[in-house]
DNA sequence: AGTTCATGTAAAGGGTTTTTACATGGCAAC
DNA sequence: GTTGCCATGTAAAAACCCTTTACATGAACT
């Protein structure tokens, strides 16, 4: 049986397992996370429904590789954002925050895969490193932030860094995806964001 | 064939809606929100597996009523520790948020299909109204409390509603779920809500 | 050229989905 | 009460998906 779309030249796919990253992503963007079957994608690749076992244990292996790339890219993007704090603490904190709501609208495949999937995160061990690398520019950028404030009264760093993750997880999962965001509102996920942190920030003393 | 574990006293099964809902349920708590099959609820509940397509269109739709049962839970618990604001606003609103979070802890099965099934809220119009209703009485204990402020000083009420829906929704999906909190943290989602409240409205002027 | 091994296919068994035809019995109208 | 309606359940069948097993291909290394 032929199982190419578009016959291959030869008869090794050449790169199935990005294939199937691409179709995942692809899929999940249309029909959601749980939206569609491992010989789907397989199809999608243009392989045998028996492929895709060669590179993943099973459908769930797929989407966790899919998270872990997704991990990283968001973790970049966080890292591309802060800047290292330049040219000052506080124009960088909010390109950050800025950037996680970017990536959640923009990558909403991703953001799925990564949040959403249901998937064990003790499971994949690669996840859970790539998550935490995440977060760490989460926290070097809040810890800069704090270190403007006077000593002796600065806020603990991993207190503040999950109050603003949380904040900025709750706005880009009920208001700010790509799609049809599930709670659509008249106040821009941006805008949400930013009059949070500034009353936050006016909360903690900090000035900005 | 005998489709029952125990067999049933009559032909029909008296509550055959119900007893898929709490199916469901289960199979949610266990494996997840797209965990089970339509098919796998029906031995669940003891009945062929074409049984359940005399009650719901597919599997999705019966999500959908859970998802519509778990907001009116949702909204129940919600007015309930609002209390109409007695005996005092301030209390009264820590309650409302800390119920928020309660219900997401225990009931995990119900906050998961409201939040994380991934359905199309806009199919199914008796969802969005269930939802919109949860969302109003978190406005109405935004509004007593912001009335507590100087007039003239009033901050909008659905720019703050929105803020404490987003930071409500962000602590519970990444740290407050019953089973395996997806990022579990040393500092409990009741002491990060509180804590994050304690400086927002600072942020805010409001005396609490 | 020959061997090896990763990568792909074919085929088969079992489960799921969904429809269609049929069976049961609760209930309302007489 | 009896009768007939019809909501609710079952059986069976066709199509599809999952997963494994045995086999085929060809790239890389000697």
């Amino acid at each position: 049986m032929n199982w190419h779309k578009k016959p291959r030249d030869s008869y090794h796919h050449g790169n199935l397992r990005k294939a199937l990253i691409d179709a995942a992503l692809d899929l999940i963007r249309s029909k959601g996370t749980g939206g569609f079957t491992f010989a789907e994608a397989a199809r999608h690749a243009g392989v045998s429904p028996a492929a895709p076992y060669r590179h993943y244990k099973d459908r769930e292996a797929l989407v966790a590789d899919v998270a872990g790339q997704g991990y990283k890219a968001f973790s970049a993007a966080m890292d591309k954002a802060w800047n290292d704090g330049k040219p000052d603490v506080a124009a960088s904190f909010k390109r950050t925050g800025e950037a996680y709501l970017l990536f959640a609208r923009d990558q909403p495949a991703y953001y799925s895969a990564m949040f959403e999937s249901g998937l064990n995160i003790a499971t994949y061990p690669e996840l859970r490193t790539a998550a935490d690398e995440a977060f760490d520019t989460l926290k070097v950028a809040v810890t800069a932030l704090v270190a403007t404030a006077p000593e002796g009264s600065r806020p603990p760093v991993l207190m503040v860094s999950l109050h603003v993750w949380a904040v900025c997880h709750g706005i880009a999962s009920l208001f700010g995806r790509g799609d049809g965001a599930a709670f659509k509102q008249p106040i821009s996920p941006q805008e949400l964001l930013e009059s949070h942190m500034l009353v936050y920030l006016r909360g903690l003393g900090l000035k900005v």
